[in-house]
RNA sequence: GCCCACAUAGCUCAGCUGGCAGAGCACUUCCUUGGUAAGGAAGAGGUCAUGGGUUCAAGUCCCAUUGUGGGCUCCA
């Protein structure tokens, strides 16, 4: 790069998952076209197979070098180094440097041994980054790259991010007619009717697996006066985030969360120890005012809906009602074969409340993890200033990580802030905890990412159009209507294809659509009354009577199996 | 919000150093009535994101706005 562009000043270059960055102040903005004759240059660097000298200089040596080589940023990770140390108490500390060729670089190393050693290599993305990643710090231009010790790895790495770009949910979504997004509300999906289909499927199951977990089902305003959001403290930390509306003179906010709403319907009547736990589930729409720049499909929106509850408890019945919890997310995820995995986050140092509560809490989540059997993490003082929390993650088909939800158990906000209590055996009023909870987190995400999972191929349980009806010829669509309506009666979600197009570009066109079964009817099938079952994996089945199709179809879709 | 790139038909995209706006798919009509991933023909479809500027002439060059994308998490 110095060779290229005179006058760069060198950032940090550090090796992270799956190839490397590095960040330069350089005099003009790169080009994509750039990436081609920088890798050039690395190629003849490489060609040239320079050694990597390792040098030690003293801290003063070290800083005087950069300072003299025009390296600005060089010389402030260099003061840093020593006002570290000095903190610390420590003697500022000798630095290294690598050299290959005429390149000398700052550099903790350690480094292969010449630059020929160097794998099959490629450039990928030029993007700004800030100095420190601090928004009041310049921005630096990132080259990210990508490099493996074979040529066949390295293109393995390319097919998966060719493969992650096909199966993008943003791009599904308009082949699949799931949603689209408009610039006059940007963050914002409009759900099609098939986008909305697989909404109602997941809400459906959802609130059906809520049944049987002793749920029920509340809905709170969305807008709300501000006084709301200065009782449970987000007028104060996030206000930033939230859309303020004046309705007469007074200032108004579209809710970004639902939880403290939720107390209002708690506390509209004076609550026994017997009447816990309440367990209030809310579909509520929230909108949260993301800035422009990290909009970001339907995986990061200005306006969602969560498969949110808050549940009340007493103390005694925080375990139990966890491990309830684990078994609803396992169930759940179970319906997409993915595996969720948790990881316990404690106490945080600026943590609210009573630190006793606090232990508490800490040794009943711990205690309903272990009896639970589920495999966990903890992440050390990683819960949030008023809960120890529980976060799922999943893997998806690519390997790819992905934070779900977040079980709470909140001591402090609700209960506290809102008051909340319940009369125990003692005629004593006494706090409740509030879970707070979402097993599928946010609607829009969590189809987002089962669209990536499955590349589109949904689920049969869960696909936007199950089955299309394939008449052969004309003269079958009317047998082709009635066998729909079958199916239909027994709440399957089916399409006629009655277009003018030849059964074979039906099929490809049903197959682009990923639709799980196509029903083929000819003359054989209308005079029997059948219909011939092609499945999306290109199986042919037998010919079947119309009625135990339904009746087979309809009892897969209940079984909400992955596939 | 900030840096860079991008915005052409419903979708995917072409359109060279400024000189009459294109293709495939989808759509409409007609022919074809078929057996497991594209039958044939014709037609319609555009304020080239929006606003301004340069120019005899702007999809193309410049500026602004809006939106979208890659990033701003990995710390010598």
């Amino acid at each position: 790069m110095t060779d290229l562009f005179p006058g760069t000043r060198l950032g940090i270059g550090p090796a992270v998952r799956d190839g490397f960055y590095y960040d330069f102040e350089l005099p003009r903005p790169l080009t994509p076209e750039d990436l081609a004759s920088i890798e050039q240059r690395m190629a003849a660097s490489i060609g040239a197979d320079h050694r990597f000298e390792r040098a030690v200089l003293d801290p003063d040596a070290g800083r005087a070098f950069f300072a003299a080589h025009g390296q600005p940023y060089k010389v402030e990770i260099l003061d840093d180094l020593r006002s570290a140390a000095a903190a610390a108490g420590a003697a500022p500390p000798e630095v290294s440097t690598y050299q290959h060729g005429p390149f000398i670089d700052l550099c903790r190393g350690p480094h292969v041994a010449s630059t020929g050693a160097i794998g099959p290599l490629k450039l990928l993305s030029v993007a700004g980054a800030y100095w420190r990643s601090d928004e009041k710090r310049p921005m630096l231009q990132r080259i990210y790259g990508t490099v493996w010790s074979t040529q066949e790895e390295l293109e393995r790495y390319l097919w998966r991010r060719e493969e992650a770009r096909k199966r993008d949910h943003r791009r599904l979504g308009v082949q699949l007619d799931l949603f689209s997004f408009h610039d006059v509300c940007p963050g914002s999906a409009f759900w099609h009717p098939k986008g909305q289909r697989i909404w109602r499927t997941l809400e459906g199951a959802m609130r059906e697996l809520q049944d049987r977990y002793g749920y029920d089902e509340i809905s709170t305003p969305i807008l709300v006066n501000h006084r709301l959001w200065e009782q449970s403290g987000h007028w104060g930390h996030y206000k930033e985030n939230m859309f303020v509306v004046d309705v007469e003179g007074q200032d108004y906010s579209l809710k970004p969360m639902n939880c403290p709403e939720s107390t209002f319907v708690y506390r509209s009547r004076v609550r026994s120890y017997r009447d816990l736990p309440l367990r209030y589930a809310e579909y509520g729409r929230l909108h949260r005012n993301e800035r422009s720049g990290t909009l970001h499909g339907l995986t990061r929106v200005r306006q969602f809906i969560q498969d949110d509850a808050h549940v009340f408890v007493r103390p005694d019945q925080l375990a139990d009602e966890i491990r309830a919890l684990f078994e609803m997310a396992r169930e759940t995820y179970g319906w997409f074969g993915l595996e969720p995995r948790y990881v316990f986050a404690t106490k945080p140092d600026d943590a609210l409340g009573d630190p006793e509560a606090w232990e508490r809490a800490e040794g009943l989540i711990r205690e309903a993890l272990d009896a639970s059997g589920v495999t966990y993490g903890v992440k050390p003082k990683d819960g949030t200033f008023y809960a120890p929390k529980i976060d799922i993650y999943v893997d998806d088909a690519l390997g790819r990580e992905w934070q779900m939800a977040t079980v709470q158990a909140d001591l402090v906000m609700l209960p506290e802030r809102f008051d909340l209590t319940y009369i125990d055996e003692h005629g004593q009023e006494q706090r409740p905890i509030a879970i707070h909870r979402a097993i599928y987190g946010s609607l829009e995400r969590f189809i987002a990412i089962i669209t990536e999972h499955f590349a589109g191929a949904f689920p049969f349980w869960c696909a936007p159009v199950q089955a299309v009806v394939v008449p052969i010829a004309d003269r079958h669509n009317d047998a082709a209507i009635e066998l729909a309506a079958v199916l239909k009666g027994h709440g399957l979600r089916v399409d006629v294809d009655d277009s003018q197009n030849r059964m074979q570009n039906k099929i490809r066109l049903a197959q682009e659509q990923k639709v799980p079964y196509m029903l083929v009817l000819g003359d054989r099938e209308v005079a029997a009354r059948t219909a011939a079952p092609r499945t999306r994996a290109g199986e042919q089945q037998v010919a079947e009577p119309w009625l135990a199709l339904a009746e087979r179809l309809s009892a897969e879709a209940r079984d909400r199996r992955p596939s």
